[in-house]
DNA sequence: AGCTTTCATGGGAGCGCTCCCGCAGTGTTT
DNA sequence: AAACACTGCGGGAGCGCTCCCATGAAAGCT
């Protein structure tokens, strides 16, 4: 095998430049890393040196000194199945690399779902490693925040915990999230103004901001049309589409005479659905259903599935600009950024 | 600001480990490396320290005299809604995520749509930056691989160029793949077999291996079955669904006759569900269609979508298998790995 | 006992870079 | 003409680690 000291002799070093270009390390740093003190002549040579021998900066050499990598991870505290399965996570990912490839960050990509993977990634995410660290999925009781925080690392949430709904600017932490109370709202009040007499809703998991917040839409909404809410039009999914079909079954069972259902997020819909179809239900005739996400599929179930809309590409990018404004030490304008919904009404209902 | 020379007081480092233990530098890197040339006494001393001052070791130092990233990049040559979209990237990555949690590697993820990207992700694809690469949804044209086969960055690709078709054993470069003239030609014979008369295709990308193969596969059960194919039973698509539509419309329009339908991936199958629905024509009575993937997606289409079985996530796995073989310079048991497919018969034919 | 071999150990060198100090050269002010 | 400021530049120091060599102690051999 081969000696590992021995380096590539393709790889040209910042000294090889300085010795092609004729001039000195520091001034090679320099044109490389910007800097104004750099005459034209001395600017020119070495941008003709680095183009000959092909020079690209050593990550590794330069992280070591200036304590900088470069680099961010993306954490999705959720298995690989739904990260994938899920549309969301498709807009969001592909917002956030759009964005990230207008910096100089490179993307880290992290499931942490087996605690194996947990500690793992804990011994991972420091400075050392990371410039900074985007959060995805977040569960309330999640210790990672904290984890991170203790060590000083910028980080970013997609979404927020329930705790901070109702005080966004005391949140310990940044985030971007939608109005997802206000999105929730916005359905069940369609539901509601199609005279739908007894709406139900498919919540979300109460342990996730989500969850908690486009439930209390629906109770909210519910309220300010002076509807009161049987807690037997109350189901709960995990924002899978098989929990969906279970906490459809659970309404039919308890309440047969439902005539609208508001779930939490399209998956669910699409398993409520299902079930409806196999219930002999029409939709949205005899039942109404309008999901969360405005994701593809909504327009390709049938019927066509009424869905909340969120900005989720604009949630990732969002995410970015504030990671890496905290990174370079800039003050955002504000700790947090919260988007707007609007519904997107189609055949469900 | 602070002086960017200085460090976090959290982090110690390898000498303040050695003079927490009372024992040297070159121990104490012994220790964390595992080498077996250290003494129970020192050993345990060490570990207590490690312990005591929770030492992490410092990549980027590791990486610039080891000249090792402990790092490998995933790059799809497409964009991100492809991506994201379609499940069969989604298993494959979850593949690869889970399967990379038992090496030391982490995982860059990198898109390379517009050619801005490319060109930055060149910089980046260099023994500097990374150990090896994984490849997806190569196109025969690409000229990355060559590029790093010429940068000696080891290399496995996740399906392969039509070139690599017939002959794997003398492809450029390691992959992993699967079976797809085997698995068209299981389809194609399925449909010949439940006595459809007039059986179209509607093929992938003819820059794709993908494509090409299960064209091919197609194209051998016809023959082996002694049916013609008339061209115009066939129509290109490039894997989304959208294109399966346009597609499907064609073939109709072309053989208004057709009785079957084999899509080389399942959006096509989906695309062309839609297509006959609205044509009204029934599915399977009129026109039996058969999809390959087996994705999720096929499972919930209405009819059910009979689909040839990849192993998708085995292949995510086999692929890092063969990387990391390469990386440590272990000879791998073969340069390249097919998979094995099935049919999945459910109710569209 | 005297020799060689083995083994654990400490620490120097150096990976490629950035930061910063000090120097020279030029221009500006008194 | 002297004093000063400024600008561009070279190169030393050092980031935290691994590799390897020299060292001394312990073990094995004749």
């Amino acid at each position: 095998m081969v000696s590992q000291r021995q380096r590539s002799p393709g790889r040209p070093t910042l000294e090889e430049v300085a010795a092609a270009a004729g001039v000195g390390r520091g001034t090679v740093s320099r044109v490389v890393n910007g800097s104004p003190q750099v005459s034209p002549a001395a600017k020119e040579a070495v941008e003709r040196a680095i183009a000959d021998l092909g020079y690209v900066p050593n990550r590794a050499a330069r992280a070591l000194v200036t304590q900088r990598t470069d680099s961010v991870a993306l954490v999705v505290s959720e298995s690989e199945d739904r990260v994938f399965g899920q549309p969301f996570f498709a807009g969001i990912i592909r917002g956030i690399s759009s964005s990230l490839a207008e910096t100089p960050l490179q993307l880290w990509l992290a499931m942490a779902q087996s605690s194996a993977e947990r500690v793992r990634l804990n011994l991972h995410l420091t400075r050392q490693h990371v410039d900074g660290v985007l959060l995805l999925s977040l569960h309330d009781d999640d210790p990672l925040p904290a984890l991170l925080a203790d060590r000083d690392l910028p980080v970013v949430l997609g979404g927020r915990t329930a705790s901070m709904l109702g005080t966004p600017e005391a949140a310990p932490v940044s985030f971007v999230d939608v109005d997802n109370v206000g999105g929730a709202r916005l359905a069940t009040t369609h539901l509601v103004a199609a005279d739908r007499r007894r709406i139900a809703t498919i919540a979300g998991p109460q342990d996730m901001g989500a969850g908690v917040a486009r439930l209390a839409g629906y109770r909210d909404a519910m309220a300010a049309e002076s509807r009161s809410v049987d807690s037997r039009l109350i189901a709960y999914g995990d924002f899978t589409e098989d929990s969906g079909i279970v906490a459809m079954r659970q309404l039919l069972a308890a309440r047969p005479d439902i005539d609208a259902v508001f779930a939490a997020n399209d998956p669910m819909a699409l398993g409520a659905l299902r079930v409806l179809r196999d219930s002999g239900r029409r939709v949205p005739e005899d039942v109404a259903v309008v999901g969360f996400d405005d994701s593809v599929i909504a327009s390709q179930t049938q019927p066509t599935l009424t869905s909340v809309h969120q900005p989720i590409e604009e949630m990732g990018r969002a995410m970015v600009r504030l990671l890496y404004d905290k990174i370079r030490g800039i003050q955002p304008d504000a700790p947090y950024i919260i988007l707007g919904t609007h519904l997107v009404e189609r055949d469900s209902g």
